[in-house]
DNA sequence: AGCCCCGTTGAAAGCGCTTACACTGTCGCT
DNA sequence: AGCGACAGTGTAAGCGCTTTCAACGGGGCT
């Protein structure tokens, strides 16, 4: 026989459909002798039921939406295994959708949302246009945003200018006073946000600002500049900028994303510069490096850097769109976590303290 | 008005529904006049199809499921951007589910084939047991195993044996005759095959096995030992067993993945130990690494390793499912890549050449 | 005895779409 | 003129499930 359905256990429990819908879905209006006989069937023939028709006729899918940029970014997959985590416990499916380009974002919102293939979605890292928050307040779809924040939906972010801020401040404190950046496109809001703080805590030091110590990542634009290859181009660059004027060449440098930081960390080193500074002024040949969100591979290469709660975001993400849809009424509610400041080598200079474990 | 359905724009179009289906589905038994109509109004209207009604009509969902194992491996990520690839060319879409632990492999099985939410498996790292196989058979749901293989079903995968002796006979010419092994838990079958090669190679070379020399990775099971920890650990036993006899301590060490060997590179620093050789002999506080898998940031440290053609071999699983689902009757076609050893300083002892943007 | 209520069940109407089949009207042909 | 062929369209029967509503038979009650 094809796949059974509940015509197929009906038929051999002598029940109505209804019936074994009803034992199937733990409707309590149902007798324990007749109960237990659907289960039995049920069991013996293998059922399983089919996911298509239960949406169609309850209007819902049981399925949630996760849209990210890029499917290979370590930020997002942290962020996605915290989601992954709390819709566990539920009884919500994720089904994840990656858009290689923005432009695409809006073709998988139409097929997630209005289509019916998901009940509720989680954007990340995606801005959200006036366009498109029409469009989505439209389609009634529950939306939480996660790395991006608009006044109309949930969203769940970092403090990425105070972030920034506590990068350089670190630096600062270390004793820089040429403080460069390496910053992504900054048609990232994230990115610009981070530069902003950068600014912040070189105003707050008395330090004057320099365009020429910082590089925007004009490379991978398709992924915003997030990319290793953006990171070794970026510090490439800026290295190239003081080739002539070692004196005036930055004595440690903000990267804006531990994926980019890896790229730099590389370029600095084929430039002959540890990255493992002294910590006190500039020594030749050294340079101090900060970079942010924390991801997996830092602590093992010793990157200082800014962490983000990814996986807590996720989860907390993935709470709040479960409350959303239990209750549409909910009003949009922001949260912002602190990034924290994790010192390791790259700024240390310290001898090598083991990895946490 | 909710989201619009066919009947709205029938009601509109003063067609039937019928006629709306075929012009929605391009069927050419329409006349111009009546298609320009009913797509004015599907438009007007911003119609989107009902995917559940489309997938229970149509008995199938136009949905590909992968299924990975966790989804925080650089490994997965890169697989999955290859089916991403293929599959954007085609009017599939996919869903990724993540099974923490193998034993929820069969609840997402049932999940996404029995209950009809995808009409193919594309299954990562997945090991098939014959119960599963006797599973999914049954459930006639067209299955592409990836870094597995199963003789009943369609695999891509590399040769991991050979990957392995490549990298040991790598290390031997380089003049290493103590050479060490790190593997990620036996019971995966791609870690055991590298290790079988490890043991080819030696064989080949006139060396002697080592219990001693080989450090199985006890830790991080869930993942089977594939984590930067687990490497970690593992680097830092072997080092520790020669702790006592330094002349007996390996000059190199084969460690089974990339994130494997990113943590142990760390614990070979931590030891004291320079990662950069210099190719001959064992010079004290040195030590060469080879690695396996050839993940992004393997460039970027420098890594010498086996590269797997991960984006390829996701894309032609994906071709490979897709030709499955359009005729079910092929017969299992098992495609074996040939892993390539890609050398870099971690065995290479040069001055460090530029990273291949 | 008659009534109502309740627990248990079944019949049937959708959910939004696809598709086999039937129907209508033209056209081209003998 | 009369035939079949055929393009274009509508009718209606599902796809597998949920859910409303009605029906049925006992109890417990007055």
């Amino acid at each position: 026989m094809a796949t059974p359905t509940i015509y197929d256990i009906a038929g051999k429990a002598r029940v109505s459909i209804a019936t074994v819908s009803r034992v199937l879905n733990g409707n309590p209006r149902v007798s324990d002798a007749t109960r237990d006989r659907v289960f039995a069937v049920a069991e013996e023939l293998g059922y399983e039921p089919n996911a298509s028709a239960q949406s169609l006729a309850r209007q819902n899918s049981r399925v949630v939406a996760a849209v990210v940029p890029m499917m290979t970014s370590p930020f997002f997959m942290e962020v996605l295994r915290g989601v992954q985590d709390r819709l566990d416990e539920s009884d919500y499916d994720l089904v994840v959708y990656t858009t290689r380009t923005l432009d695409k974002v809006d073709g998988v919102l139409a097929r997630a949302c209005q289509r019916g293939r998901s009940d509720g979605l989680l954007l990340l890292s995606t801005p959200v246009t006036a366009e498109r928050a029409e469009r989505l307040g439209q389609a009634g779809c529950p939306v939480v945003l996660v790395d991006a924040a608009h006044d109309a939906f949930d969203s769940v972010t970092v403090d990425n200018r105070r972030g920034g801020a506590a990068a350089v401040r670190h630096l600062v404190e270390l004793g820089h006073t040429r403080i460069g950046a390496v910053v992504p496109v900054v048609d990232s809001v994230p990115a610009r946000e981070r530069l902003l703080g950068y600014h912040d805590a070189l105003a707050e030091a008395g330090l004057d600002a320099d365009d020429a110590l910082v590089v925007t990542a004009d490379w991978d634009h398709h992924q915003h500049g997030y990319t290793r290859n953006a990171g070794y181009l970026g510090m490439q660059r800026l290295l190239e900028r003081f080739a002539d004027a070692p004196d005036a060449r930055p004595t440690a440098v903000f990267v804006a994303a531990d994926v980019m930081a890896l790229g730099a960390l590389r370029a600095a080193r084929e430039a002959g510069l540890d990255a493992v500074g002294t910590g006190d002024g500039a020594p030749a040949g050294t340079i101090d490096v900060v970079g942010f969100d924390d991801i997996a591979s830092s602590a093992y290469v010793g990157l200082t850097t800014l962490r983000q709660p990814m996986a807590e975001m996720g989860q907390h993400a993935a709470e709040r769109l479960l409350q959303r849809l239990a209750d549409p009424g909910l009003s949009p509610a922001h949260t912002v976590y602190a990034p924290t400041l994790v010192a390791r080598e790259t700024t240390a200079g310290q001898p090598l303290p083991e990895v946490s474990a």
